[in-house]
DNA sequence: CCTATCATGTAATCCGTTACATGATTAT
DNA sequence: ATAATCATGTAACGGATTACATGATAGG
């Protein structure tokens, strides 16, 4: 059974707490260097979402005695449950990208070849540095699930580098 | 001179009009079939929206005198020189993949071989079939831009069904 | 003429972002 | 010691989604 009440981003940090992710700051620091390159957001809902798991049962918090006094969050049963349920529940959304440059182009009735042009070169950029950065990540993955989600982040980067760069050469 | 207050649903509805659409619902068929397969939203923006750029000068409303009553918009002078604006400016925000299936496959390890097998036949189907409207609508597309942008659907349809295939194959 | 669906919106809620704020730790 | 930055939140706002509602048009 699902609970509409959470959202993706519920299941991140449901999903960080379950691989040993105990604290919103550690949850930030895992989510900047893994998850955080597909699936963006503040670190702000790192803090609201796991009070709102809590009080729905699905994580416990203890906080600390001393020093910075952090929430120190851990699945429940519940939490479990909820995790591996959503894991296996076929999904209904669909995959959307999310691109200002792919709009820009759409609407770019408006731009010159040469300004078009330089909207591509500018996104060739932007995806070939992302696609160094998975690259140089892929080696330090350890876990299979995690490495292939960054070959997926790779063949998406390859794809796109090579659709922008046809661009710039000929401009539509 | 960007305007902050404008997001990218913003530009859409003045992408669209600028292409002609001229009511609400003129548009919401129109993103149905085209913008609105990688950038997807309810229709309720596309009521709320263009009263907002009405407010900001942006648009220019007209009300039917007969029968629906309809709003019209066009574009006013600031509103075609906010889209150009937009349009040239270099865009700074990183794309982004929002696609719940990558997700469950990154935090799987709580899943069988099977239950992988069993995600990525689900995802390789789903990306097949867009990939399905993808072809079909290539032909439709008159607009070089359009189809530039059909075309990065084409291929990024391509490599995912071909990646989720391989998972299906070979789980991690 | 009646019904189904198309078309056009409004309202409420909530998620996500932005901005702010401040206590703890580390470096110099 | 002091400054810098790391770490940990909170508050407010607004955009986006969901749900609701109802008037027009077309099909039978």
């Amino acid at each position: 059974m699902s609970n509409p009440q959470l959202t993706p981003v519920s299941y991140v940090v449901l999903g960080m707490v379950a691989e040993g992710a105990t604290t919103s700051y550690d949850m930030k620091q895992k989510a900047s260097r893994s998850v955080g390159y597909f699936w963006n957001f503040p670190h702000s809902q790192l803090y609201a979402e796991p009070a709102h798991l809590v009080e729905l049962g699905l994580l416990d918090e203890e906080r600390e005695a001393e020093g910075r006094r952090r929430r120190v969050y851990s699945l429940t049963p519940a939490g479990r449950t909820a995790l591996a349920d959503w894991l296996r529940e076929p999904t209904s959304e669909q995959p959307q990208i999310r691109d200002t440059g792919l709009l820009k182009l759409f609407f770019g009735d408006g731009m010159s070849a040469d300004e078009i042009a330089a909207l591509a070169r500018a996104q060739e950029e932007t995806h070939r540095a992302r696609l160094a950065v998975y690259e140089t990540i892929a080696d330090s993955v350890t876990s299979p699930n995690h490495a292939a989600v960054v070959r997926a982040g790779l063949l998406h980067e390859r794809t796109f580098t090579e659709f922008w760069r046809e661009v710039a050469a000929t401009p539509p």
